[in-house]
DNA sequence: AAATTGTATACCTGGTTAGTATTGAATGCG
DNA sequence: CGCATTCAATACTAACCAGGTATACAATTT
């Protein structure tokens, strides 16, 4: 568990190839295609990826989207809450907790320094960064080489 | 976003109780009265909790429930996991994929790099390290102080 | 045997997420 | 101007699953 929600997940792959093309612009059909995603689906990712100003679109014949910032600027933690609003392990971690115990949990006051740890990692790998991870030699990108450092024997 | 589950939350709160008192055992019912939890939900997660052999449980009277090692030992992601199973940030992080495009997808074999660095975070975390973070000036742990030193600036 | 305490199972249900459909508005072109 | 292209906005639906509950059972101690 601990999972990115699958929205998220797609706003991610669509950010990952608009910067491939960048500058170039792409419609949302092209979009669809090359990432295998259903159309709708495209639509509702991309309001969330526009109002939150990571992509520029374009009405109008040879419109489109394009990323707004090379992808060595853009940060997985910027994509993901972009879409799923603010990163939060916990309810307590929320700006407003919502969570009925809050005042008499000990650890409400414990999980946000958690989370801000690991926030810290994915503002820390940009898309950029994305593309040099592999599965089975996976290469840890510079800004999270010294990061991972201590643990790099595993 | 990025949750944790509310079950794998309790959770953990649970074991950080369970710890405080640790090597006394806590029956069911102390458990749900000093977290504030409803009881049915406690009895849910023990069953986990157990399972996972977080805890060690005792029947009959004076019976209860017991953490299985010195908190300092057992690791918010072994505590995550107990309750959710494995850490997974997305679908093809999980040992069987069962994204659809899985096959199609780009970031198939980057996204298990990210999920790794995560969850090391998670593992070097333990429910000692818990009590000593605090909201306003989060004290960072001795096992992350050294994954965190690039960043100490906030 | 009786009291205490954990175990197991099965069920419900509300809220969230993923996905879809429809209609509307802006832009560029000839 | 008016038409083709493309994004924007809204509203809806369906499926799922996490969270929560109830009840009946098994083990241990005294
Ligand atoms: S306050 Fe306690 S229970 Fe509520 S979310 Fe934070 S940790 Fe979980
Ligand atoms: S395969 Fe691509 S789409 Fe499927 S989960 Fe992994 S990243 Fe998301």
């Amino acid at each position: 568990m601990l999972k990115v929600g699958r929205l998220a997940d797609y706003g991610v792959l669509i950010l990952h190839h608009l910067g491939r093309m960048r500058p170039a612009r792409l419609a949302m059909d092209s979009i669809a295609e090359i990432t295998h995603l259903p159309l709708p689906t495209v639509r509702k990712v991309m309001k969330y990826l526009v109002d939150a100003e990571l992509v520029i679109s374009k009405r109008g014949p040879n419109g489109g989207y394009q990323l707004a910032r090379p992808p060595a600027q853009v940060s997985l933690a910027e994509a993901i809450a972009a879409v799923e609003g603010p990163l939060t392990l916990t309810e307590c971690c929320a700006a407003r907790s919502t969570c009925e115990i809050h005042d008499r949990c000990d650890l409400a006051d414990r999980w946000p320094g958690v989370n801000a740890i690991v926030v810290k990692v994915l503002e820390r790998t940009s898309l950029a960064d994305l593309d040099r991870f592999g599965r089975h030699e996976p290469h840890v990108p510079p800004p999270l080489r010294e990061l991972m450092a201590p643990i790099r024997h595993l």
